[in-house]
RNA sequence: UCCCGGGUAGCUCAGCUGGUUAGAGCAUCUGACUGUUAAUCAGAGGGUCGUCGGUUCGAGUCCGACCCCGGGAGCCA
């Protein structure tokens, strides 16, 4: 019988057939005269069975030498078996060692995070990882498709930049040509100019900020969704973020089952998720929080733990909206009802996730604009550009960013983002 | 930057009020075993106890400084 080339997601396929996969041992167990070898092969992983009086004695010998990730050719009868991960095994025939591979450090047990952090590279072949990773796959795939049928237009924006951001003092710089760039803190204020021009746009990139943050909510490399929308106010923002992160849980609940049961997610938990979500004004939740025993005054952004005691009420995500102005940044417009306030967002994920958007209508007004700018002490030449967007027929607009790594790690339950990125940047982790 | 916790074998950790030669499990190597799921059993090798200094007859253990890591805060997505 020709042994026929697969993947191992293609098996039920073959059931009886002599197939041939190839891929990295995961584990081997010996018995003497009966062999395991657990192999992956990116599709999926299958137990190949060795037996010794049905094998040459090369390939029995092979077999004992074999090490962890070792990469390997084997060929043999796909059948069925209950006590098999996946449902399949393979009766092994024949088998070509590609790669012996020498002593392997991660190990099917605990390690500790910094050890793994310094493995990341090999730590990515582990079942959690590709589970999460698989996952952030499937959500930024769901981003570009629900901004796709919304008829949004994506615009790449740079990633250094001349001008900035937000607040100087957390900007990546580097030399460009003897002069200062800096690295993209945001992409909003490039993609708040192409609002003209495409009407529904989005970004969707790398953002680097260099803050000296040791969390399980930060990174100084992370990856950013923002939209913007022509003649959107606030609540039509709001309405927007329900519909598109109802779309990201939707789709990771469909696609991404096998993961979120290797994650040991509670579905649950998302199966709820529908819109609209509770909407609570920044006023009321300094209320709330007065009445949950918090020493919060007026006029202080939220922290961590307020936002904390906000959410425990709540199975959905949380809006809280209308920030004072003093907490917020300089672009966000001017609530008309209440000066002190911006017209702006964040949305809150349930469970103790945290922030996971921030969003704002813009000050379309150009003296306003320019006069917060001056409040902030902004360098007003540097966003002669962005002014110009209120010269040449200014619009009510708006937008919001959506933190990636954040929103996976709802998604999949897991606690610190750092695993939600293949290749996490930290304060203190440039390598691998 | 601040507040906690930690650094002992390749990995994960134990090591009491300071006391003889530094402990375990896993991994590695040798051997046994025909159904294992982190296989099991027997044996072997493997140590700059984060670094420097101090106290002491004697320091992994006590004291000081520094380095590194983790958790949290602030800031934010």
């Amino acid at each position: 019988m020709t042994a026929h080339a697969t993947e191992i997601r293609h098996l039920s396929a073959h059931e009886g057939e002599t197939v041939t996969l190839t891929g990295w041992v995961e584990t081997t167990r010996s018995h003497g005269k009966v062999a395991f070898a657990v192999v992956r092969d990116g599709t999926g992983i299958v137990q190949c069975v060795f037996l010794k009086k049905e094998l040459p004695e090369s390939v029995w010998e092979a077999l004992g030498d074999l090490t962890q990730e070792s990469a390997v050719r084997v060929s043999g009868t796909v059948k069925p078996d209950d006590r098999a991960p996946g449902g399949y095994e393979l009766g092994v025939s024949r088998l070509d060692v590609l790669s012996l591979a020498e002593d392997y450090p991660i190990q099917p047990k605990e390690h500790g995070v910094d050890f793994l952090l310094d493995h990341r590279h090999l730590w990515l072949r582990s079942s959690l990882q590709r589970a999460s990773l698989k996952v952030r796959h499937e959500v930024e795939q769901a981003i570009h498709d629900f901004f796709y049928e919304n008829d949004f237009v994506r615009i790449d924006t740079p990633i250094l930049t001349g001008s900035i951001g937000e607040h100087a003092g957390t900007l990546f710089a580097t030399d460009y040509f003897g002069e200062n760039a800096y690295m993209a803190q945001t992409g909003q204020l490039y993609v708040e100019t192409a609002c003209p021009a495409f009407r529904r746009v989005y970004c969707f990139g790398p953002t680097f900020r260099a803050e000296k943050s040791k969390t399980r909510r930060h990174l100084t490399e992370f990856w950013m969704v923002e939209p913007e929308v022509a003649f959107a106010d606030s609540d039509d923002n709001m309405r927007l973020q329900e519909a598109f992160v109802c779309s990201i849980v939707e789709r990771a609940l469909e696609r991404c089952q096998e993961e979120l049961e290797v994650l040991e997610r509670d579905t649950s938990k998302l199966e709820v998720i529908r819109a609209p979500f509770p909407r609570i004004s920044y006023t009321e939740a300094v209320e709330i929080l007065h009445g949950k025993g918090s020493d919060i005054q007026w006029g202080e952004d939220l922290g961590a733990p307020d936002e904390a005691l906000i959410t425990e009420d709540h199975a959905l995500p949380v809006f809280i909206y209308n920030y004072p102005k003093q907490a917020k940044a300089f672009y966000m417009k001017e609530n008309p009802q209440d000066p002190r306030t911006v017209l702006c967002n964040d949305l809150l994920a349930p469970e103790g996730y945290g922030e996971i958007i921030g969003g704002s209508q813009r000050e379309d007004d150009l003296d306003r604009l320019r006069e917060r700018i001056r409040e902030e002490n902004l360098p007003e030449e540097a966003y002669g550009w962005y002014l110009d967007l209120r010269r040449y027929g200014s619009f009510v607009h708006s937008g919001f960013g959506l933190g990636v790594e954040r929103t996976v790690a709802w998604i999949t339950g897991r606690h610190h983002i750092r695993e939600m990125i293949p290749f996490p940047r930290l304060m203190n982790r440039l390598t691998p």
